[in-house]
DNA sequence: ATCGTAAGCGTATGCCGTACACCTACAGGA
DNA sequence: TCCTGTAGGTGTACGGCATACGCTTACGAT
């Protein structure tokens, strides 16, 4: 009987989304969203409750394009790492919002999804209950943290080098383990601590 | 010949821990820090180029509390374990600038003498070099990712809760691992992790 | 053709960070 | 003792933010 809706709350996520990989987390607004959908701000207020709400429909969108299939048969801690891997590029896709997943990935569909198949994996693998509940947790901890880590200065940016150069008399292990870290590349870096973490899980 | 300054960065950098202790995050402006030192907002700039250098400074003060001197001799899993709870402690008593930590950790002083402990251990444990850089960043990965998780909706929480309260038909891994989960506190989390990667860490 | 509903909009409020111009307290030299 | 230059401290103002509120308007059902 009332007037229809001319948008989905997935087209007003996309929109907040081209927003966000154009003009970074910071040009996120309100205002610049409801241009970017050709409407007036207050508008925007018809689909969202407030800005909170908005920036979870972006996660939501993010982690929903997360493949979340069983990978093909294998060692599980293959099959994991392919998950953490799947959901690393997700998020480097859109490394604006990367922040945003640890206040909104909480409760989102696609980040339900990512857990089940990979306690589903672990399960396989003979970690369940208490184990499997901690060892998620870690995975979730470990990959979550190394993707804002990487997003924040890079192993061999120019944060590395300034450490490099520091007073070898006062940070020498530092200096010494920073003219190393040059080398790594972010693959080789997340995967490294990735594989030490899942050699340990498997007690 | 000019007049003194009245007050110290740190002086500064305290007044508005403690805003941000008090009122949270959100509560935290130069309008709110400047009225906690009782001086005009503007005065509150001729010690801080902009808010970002604010921020800096609260964490440079936050991780600088962390007691970076050399745990008491042992096995070098435990001693980085210290390390890691240290860490974890001094966040934890500032849980509100967990977020600030992740933009302006770099290059912090006390982020740079932690991280020279924890590679004087690795090294006495014959790690060093890239594998070393590797493990270093793992275990900051891992430890500001579970920190942050921890702050935004413990593993025993209302969270896991709903999570357990799933469908079972779709997601039953989770539903089963919520169960297991909510019996686990923050601790047993944190330090089971933790365990877990640095086994993995000794190759 | 009309009418009720909700879509969409304009305006206004009270925050925010901060640029700028001004006044003022103080240490050093006279 | 007074004078003066420097930098500390302040008030005002601007543009941008999220969003409350009330109006107008498009539309599907009658």
């Amino acid at each position: 009987m009332p007037r229809p809706r001319s948008l989905t709350q997935d087209q007003v996520a996309a929109a907040a989304l081209a927003v966000a990989d154009r003009d970074g987390l910071a040009g996120l607004s309100m205002r610049a969203v409801a241009k970017e959908l050709g409407m007036s701000t207050m508008a925007l207020y018809r689909y969202v409750r407030d800005r909170d709400e908005l920036e979870g429909l972006i996660v939501d969108l993010v982690l929903g394009e997360v493949d979340t299939s069983p990978p093909p048969d294998g060692p599980w801690r293959e099959r994991v790492e392919v998950m953490a891997v799947r959901m690393r590029d997700a998020l480097a896709a859109h490394a604006a919002i990367v922040p945003l997943t640890m206040t909104h990935r909480h409760g989102s569909p696609g980040s339900l999804r990512w857990g089940e198949t990979v306690t589903g994996i672990l399960a396989q693998a003979g970690i369940e209950g208490r184990a499997a509940a901690i060892a998620l947790r870690a995975l979730i901890a470990y990959v979550t943290g190394a993707i804002q880590l990487e997003h924040l200065g890079a192993l061999s940016g120019t944060g590395t080098d300034a450490i490099a150069e520091l007073p070898g008399d006062v940070f020498p292990n530092m200096a010494k383990t920073a003219q190393h870290a040059r080398g790594i590349g972010p693959d080789e870096e997340f995967l490294g601590g990735l594989s030490a973490l899942l050699r340990g899980l498997g007690s």
